[in-house]
Formats: C-alpha cells, structure tokens, sequence
DNA sequence: CTGAAAGCGCTTACAG
DNA sequence: CTGAAAGCGCTTACAG
C-alpha cells in the first residue's frame, strides 16, 4: 500500500499551496471556481481523505459529540426510548458533520466512565447527557465546562430537553375522565425518575382539577417501572373495598404487569377495568388488549437535543432553560367508559 | 480561564522532560518508580488531560472504533437486539481503552453515511459493522480497507460474529416435537435477512431429520416480521384443510401478531395451538401466555464482535472468520403438548 | 533509564 | 484571492 496521501500532495497535484487546499475543504467561498474544481479533481484523482486528529489539533475542535447514556442493564423498559433518542441526535449530528461519541456509563468515578473517556481526553467538542436514573453525576460533568445539554430532568443549572411529561399525563386523565371515570388508580414510577414523575403527577391532578373532581389519593401505588411491580401494585388495588374502575401506570411496563393480574384475576378489560400506559412502547400495540399510552416522540427530542448543543457551539445559546417536547396520547382498546352502575 | 496544561507544562512543573511525562501516560515500565510518582501528582496539580486530536495525529492510531448500525426506523422489532450489540461492544471497548464512534446510517453513498464521515475522514481505527438488511453496503465498506468485523452473516469475506440461529431454531423445534406436535407451521422472516433465516431454517430441518420425521412443508408461511405479517400468516394457516398444532415464527413480532389473530378466532393457546418465537424481546415474557422464544445474548455478541476486532487491531487475528455464539431456548406458556386427538 | 530532534497533517493568522 | 511561516500537542526513533 502507498502512503495515504496528504494536503501537500494534493496541492502538488493541483499546482496550488496546501492552504489553498485547505479552504477548499472548510468551503473558504475566496477560492475561485477554477481553481477550487482543479483541487476537487486532484483530491478525488489521488482518493484523499483528510485526518481528523490533525484538523482536531489544529483547529482545537473535535467535530464530534459525547452521548452518554445510563449504563442499567435492568432498565429494559427504556430501551426503545433510548435508541430512539440516539437515533434523533445522530440525524441533526451527522446533517451538520458531527460525529456521535457514544457511551453507556455515566458514572464519574468509574475509571472506564464517559466523564473520563470524553472529557479527560478531549474527544469530544460538547456533550448530551441522558438524564436516565440519576442526577448525581450530572454534577461532576458540571466541573467538567463543557458545553452540555442534558436531555430529561435536571435540578443542576443545565439546558434540557425533555418531552412533555406534563400534558401527557394530563391528556391520559382527561381522557378517562371523560369516559366517566372516577375512581382512577395511579401506579407511580421509582424515586429515581422523581422529576419525570412529578410532571407526570402535575399534569394529572391539573386534569382532575380542570374537571372539578378530586383526585382519589386513596388509590395511589407505588411503582418501579418493573412489570413485577405494575402486578404487585395491581394486586394490592383489587383488594381494595371500593377498587378503581381505572389504573393509570406510569410506564407501558407496569401498565401490562397490571393487565396480567387484572386478567388473572378474571377481571375483564377494559369492561371492568381500563389501563393506560406511559412512553408508547412496541410492546404497547402487540398486547391484548392494546394499551392506551402516551408516546413521547423520542426520535424529536434526541434530534432536538443535538440542536440546541451545536447551536450552542456555533454561539447561538439556546432561548430557554427548558425545552418541552410535545407529546402524544395514543388510544387504544384497554380504556373504555366504566361499567355501567 | 487559564490555557490548559500541556505535556510540557506538566514536564516543567515535575521538572523532567516532556517525553517521560509521554512515557508515564502510556505506561511504559521503564520509567522509575520516584519520576512517575511525581509526573503523576504534577498532572493531577494541573488538571493535565492529553489531547486525544494530538496523540491521533503522532501515533497513527484513534483509539476509536467505529459502530455501523442499519438505519431502519421501521425495524421497530430489532431495537432491543441493536441497543444491547451496542451495550455489549461498549463493555469492551471502554475497559481497553478505545471511544464507540456510532452511526445508524449504512448507506453508502448517501453523504452523511457512516462510509464517509469514518473512513474518509480517518475518524476510527476500524470497524463494527452491523450486516442488518443490507449485505450490499458492506461492499462499499470493503474499498475502504479498514479492519472490520461484521455483526450478523455476510457472503462477503469478513471475518464475523453472530447468534447460533441454527441451533436455536433446532432447540425451538425439537421442544415442539417432544412435546407431540407434528403439525408444526413455520411463519420465514424477509429476503433481506435471508442468511440468518436460512440458518434457522437448517436447524428447524435438522431437528425434523433427528427425530424422523417430515417437515411439512405445506405449513410454511412467508413473513416480513412486522406483527401485521404474523397476523396474515396466521389467518391464511387457520384456513388450511388440516391446520397446524403448533407455529413457529422466525421473530418474535410474528409469533405475537400471530398469537393475537388465533386469540381473536378463538383458538385457545397453548391447549389448541402452540406458539414459539424467536430473538426472546422484551414482549414476549409480557404477553398473555408469555412466548417461547430464543434468546440471542446479544450483548454477549457485542462484546464478542469488539473483542475480535481489538485483537485484530492489535495484531492477533481471530482464529475462526465465522464465530457463532451460543443462544438459549426460553420456554414459557405459549407450548404445550397438542391436544389428544 | 531519560533527553533532544524531528515530524505527524492540518489550521490560523499575516503578508502580499 | 493565494502563499510562506508558525504552531497545535503529542509520539517515535535515536542518542547517551
């Protein structure tokens, strides 16, 4: 194999200095139409490829950005979100010529953790952070100052992106509401998604609260986004004196956990008993019956995630803190009006 | 903010020069015990992190790999399989030290493919390539001449690493034949994944041939794992003179969709018909019955991949170009043995 | 076991 | 609008 060829060699090729070269790569608009196509034929003619680690050491910019995502083996309910949301921020990354650094730890003190592969090794230009179960080591990549946009909820001073958890639990509420619900059964999610479920929770009491009814807090269980504990929760309502004729779970995960006991124990649905869900997940329109839920458009908010950053490191600091993405709620067989009586 | 240290910052502030401050970084054992203790604490006095641009551009080496996923936002049944090929290559790579470079993108001639923002801009040492639908990209990717290892099965010459799909199929029909069935209905995955299909039908013919008996050939239904494939199989399969007592489909989206069209005829499942599927996604323990399936370890397979690659790259090619790694029969509710009769 | 020299392949001012 | 100079921050031989 020949040696690959470089800058200089293309100049010699075209009969220009390698600078020249140089601006007709960074599209300099100074180069005159002649001699910008004698460069272009001379890079193709010798097949040149230009070397990132230089352009990165010249320029002091990487072109590439930092994904991390948490690392939970366990957290399979999230999972098609979370591919989703890579796959949104690799379109808007590779659109603007951007690279996707990827890592599934978010562990600052973990020596194989994304805190030191990007940012002690100055991989990357700026980073998009999952917020995913923990907040904690958000705080250690403040120390880091790098441009940073966290997508989910934060309590640090980061911008964020994250769907509208909010209206989507309120869209869930209103609808069984309207059917006539009343006795309406909430499952809530693990102390580690806090954030995303007080939104949640917001979103549902302004639902009951816009409908002037109270919200039954004597049917509310807690939940770990597990299908196990959608079941355990479900157990723990039927054996209620007066038992929802509703159960609103938090995520799709806890949502069909719910639907298996409610089956097991004969419970007809959603004649005798509606479910909804949370996040829209596949397995949502596989079950039967299919599961209401509310999508979150994870392909968006990953896209506008990586919006916001390069726009950020192109100078244009995004307008707000916050950055709420519309969310969906999708209908489906398991919510109906509540038996009659 | 102050400029960041250098090597040779680092090298004043230990009072040596800048090439041991070099040779400590990468662990070269000749360096004395007393000198690296103190080039070790004057970078951490200084906050010291290497430049990953400038040690690309002097060694010759990223220390990143690229990841080529297909992107296929239609490949909804695939999600999980992907996000833990990728979780698994990324536990390896983070613990040798190398960055996961990822694109969804396969295309090779669309600009913004993985093609041209890896290779051409020398980005990555080599090479992680999902073969996903398209066999034909990873020609392209050939030219290139990077060290590659490919995810799944290729006619082309790449060393590659892959699920035992003949084996889990087998296992799959072997159970059902144990358990009495004969008339077992084969519901076939797409063209574009003929290679893993046709491994698992092997395995499906093999495990007839072990037991003596014929496979019926009557009973096979083409599908494009979509639900809604499954659900068309099932129905044309419900319609024929002398229906099967057990289907097996080659993905797990099928045998779901299949489930749901034998639910809606009323077919009681397992006691009138068994159902198997395949890949073991998260909906199958979810569903009602939950569905035998095979997994695949897929982040078995990641880190697998990445391992050969590794050692590639660090001169030990693998000893095999096919590697296949093992999967596993789940066996849940949906079989049983077939009813008397 | 450690230091002085050279160079990796680009970009960024600065002249002209 | 284009070229000559300098340097980005490392690593790789090569001496000693």
């Amino acid at each position: 194999m020949s040696d690959r060829p470089t800058l200089r060699t293309v100049a010699a090729e075209a009969g220009v200095s390698h600078q020249t070269v140089s601006r007709v790569i960074n599209g300099d608009p100074t180069v005159t139409e002649p001699i910008r196509d004698r460069v272009l034929s001379a890079m193709r003619a010798l097949g040149y490829r230009p070397s990132a680690g230089a352009r990165a050491l010249a320029s002091g910019r990487t072109e590439v950005v930092g994904v991390v995502l948490p690392h939970n083996p366990g957290f399979a309910f999230s999972n098609d979100h979370l591919i989703r949301l890579v796959q949104g921020a690799d379109q808007e990354l590779t659109t603007r010529g951007y690279g996707l650094l990827l890592s599934t730890r978010e562990v600052p003190d973990d020596p194989a953790s994304a805190y030191r592969r990007f940012v002690q090794r100055r991989q990357v230009d700026g980073l998009l952070v999952e917020a995913g179960a923990g907040g904690d080591s958000l705080r250690a990549l403040r120390t880091a100052d790098y441009p940073t946009v966290v997508i989910g909820y934060t309590a640090e001073d980061f911008t964020c992106v994250h769907p509208d958890d909010e209206g989507g639990a309120y869209a869930v509420a209103q609808h069984l509401l309207a059917l006539g619900h009343r006795r309406i059964a909430v499952i809530d999610g693990p102390p580690e998604s806090r954030l995303a479920m007080s939104a949640r929770m917001r979103g549902l009491r302004r639902a009951f609260a816009d409908a002037r009814r109270e919200v039954p807090t004597d049917l509310l269980e807690q939940g770990d986004f597990t299908a196990g504990s959608g079941y355990a929760a479900a157990e723990r309502l039927l054996a209620r004196a007066d038992p929802p004729t509703a159960v609103f779970a938090f995520n799709d995960g806890m949502a069909l956990g719910a639907q298996r006991r409610l089956r097991e124990r004969g419970r007809d649905m959603p004649g005798e008993v509606s479910v909804a869900g949370f996040d829209d997940t596949e397995a949502a329109d596989l079950v039967d019956p299919s599961l209401t839920s509310v999508s979150l458009h994870s392909v968006d908010v990953g896209r506008r995630a990586a919006q916001i950053l390069l726009d950020l490191l192109d100078g244009r600091p995004p307008a707000q803190r916050e950055n709420i993405m519309p969310s969906t709620l999708k209908v489906r067989a398991s919510t109906a009006p509540p038996a009659a009586g």
